[in-house]
DNA sequence: TTTAATTACGAAATCGTTTTCGTACTCTTC
DNA sequence: GAAGAGTACGAAAACGATTTCGTAATTAAA
């Protein structure tokens, strides 16, 4: 009795092994009383299909996996939140990969993916634009993909993002008419899709309020976390006039918080600062930071529900359409970090 | 050639099956020039075994569970982390699960997973402590599973917690010490061992330290975010005198912070308050708030590496040992939110 | 020289499902 | 009443690996 099995069930039942799978999958060529004798001892029994019998024969493993930068991190946190909504729903299972911001541990974990494992993959990138062979390979093998977030537009494949430039420009505009002089942008790399478009309307904007490009400073300070703040750290001293910080993301801001405290320049007296953020205490913060928030768990649903999407039609004939892109649109908050 | 398998291998090689997959596991059977070709070929031709095949037939899936209630918290993804890092080192999959803190469901997830898919199970319960019986099934179909951080202590098995009596302990004394006169514990439910743990620890300090019962107030917020709002909200009007608030949990916390902003309440002057968080801006809130910080990576860490243990053991014998139970250190910072 | 041990491989069973195909049997239909 | 359609089930092949067992060929031991 050790562990319960078809084969164990159809003799109990004094039926074969065929008509028992037929009838818990409910088949037509079964009979309604017979489907619930099955049911009843199938429960009665608690029996549980073995996953790998049946994922090796139907070539399908109910399975999807999510291969995200970080973990700890709200946005990431808020968007597994969003794919574990719809994955639960549709009774999938999610694994989770982190790649710690490491371009080879990505294509690892993708090329490790394509032995089957899972029916489809959801992607925040930490490739750099140069090296997409492994995703060529995913859509060589028929594995379906969706980004997000951090796309990389050289490949063909459905992305969820959210409106990068507007928002970018957005906040660039909301710190001229804040009255900075000088401008920052905050950046991990110039290799992530979601930050350069961040920057693509931070420069549109400046340019359109004809800022001198003497006043503009691009600061990309890394992913390693003592790194940066270093680099931040230093290109806040000299303080430059009335700088307006825009930072691409979360971290850096947090990281600029704390060189403010350290060093003493008053937030938004000598520096204003707004970013790019999920933090549920920005509005705590001293002061207030001043955010733009992207819509994490609705960035997660869309792009689960695209990818099963994608998961079902696979194999058939694609309808010849555009490329799905859901855009989704960010909010600002402007709170005392901005204020004049 | 869509997909490559150990048969369309061995052809290619003139070999056998049987000879193919011993030499890819390095059997002593082969000699070493075989294995050299067997191996060269199957990098050439990018050979990636069915994990499933290889599962149903090894009966092991190099995959783990973790369930946890929620996972858009600082400290469940910092474990997770922790976690991850384990696993990847030892070539597992992780899956993730969350119960929104919903017993049935985590309940539900459990009995799923007795289904063999996962070799082993992580787990920060949210079960009530009267309802053990899916962990028991765990046991019986000998399934290993560890609990972190909210553990439930009537079941037989490892736990990795953290000194949450000392903590609860060590921050009431410190509240006691910055002249509060009434104190509030701030609870999800009555059901969480580590929670419990934590209010033990504080009614200990206010017992020893003579506070009046009228004086102790407990607050059981509970998970639903709107309406643990008004139940603290609702205790704050009118606001004890020199009221300090312990907050067994980082959500609560914030939840009062903004509660106090709203309602016109000084921190620390009014209302002094400490948390058990791993909120990565605490230093930099208004007021900066005083936590007591679990070590949520190592946590994590410890608690993979006792599954991993006990993976490994499954079968052989026991030794007649107690059952491990890694209790680690929560660190204490002071800051401005307890400041007399 | 004979026997035993070792080396290096292959055939086939096995894991637990799903699915195809075959086949009795009953029921229509003209 | 013969042919066709429909019903309800079973035997067996498949999925792709691992592992047991068997066996030639070679080497070592007696």
């Amino acid at each position: 009795m050790e562990n319960m099995n078809i084969k164990k069930l159809a003799k109990e039942l004094n039926l074969s092994v065929s008509t028992v799978s037929k009838a818990l999958h409910d088949s037509y060529e079964i009979k309604a009383e017979t489907k619930e004798k099955v049911l009843a001892l199938a429960k009665q029994l608690n029996y549980q299909p073995n996953p790998f019998a049946s994922s090796l024969r139907r070539n399908s493993s109910k399975t999807i996996a999510v291969v995200i930068p970080e973990i700890a991190h709200n946005f990431f946190s808020l968007v597994i939140n969003g794919i574990e909504s719809i994955a639960e729903e549709l009774k999938y299972h999610v694994l989770i990969y982190i790649t710690h911001e490491i371009p080879e541990k990505e294509e690892q974990i993708i090329r490790h993916l394509l032995n089957g494992r899972v029916d489809g993959i959801l992607i925040s990138s930490s490739g750099t634009s140069n090296n997409n062979a492994h995703y060529h390979e995913l859509i060589q093998k028929g594995i379906p993909f969706v980004f997000f977030d951090r796309a990389n537009f050289d490949v063909d494949a459905p992305r969820v993002t959210t409106d990068d430039y507007q928002a970018g420009f957005q906040a660039t505009e909301h710190l001229i008419k804040s009255q900075c002089k000088h401008f920052a942008f905050l950046s991990l790399s110039n290799q992530m899709s979601a930050i350069n478009h961040r920057k693509d309307g931070f420069l549109a904007a400046l340019n359109q309020y004809q800022i001198k490009p003497s006043h503009v400073h691009i600061i990309e300070a890394g992913t390693d976390e003592t790194l940066s703040f270093q680099i931040i750290r230093d290109s806040l001293q000299p303080l430059p006039e009335s700088l307006g910080i825009f930072s691409s993301v979360e971290k850096l801001a947090i990281q600029t918080y704390h060189i403010c405290k350290e060093i003493n320049i008053r937030i938004p007296k000598q520096l204003k600062i707004i970013s790019f953020s999920n933090l549920p205490t920005a509005a705590l913060l001293n002061p207030a930071l001043s955010t733009l928030t992207q819509p994490a768990f609705s960035i997660g649903k869309e792009a689960a529900l695209l990818l099963f999407q994608n998961i079902k039609n696979k194999g058939k004939i694609q309808p010849i359409t555009t490329l799905p892109n859901v855009v989704l649109k960010s909010t600002i908050f402007i709170r005392e970090s901005t204020k004049i």
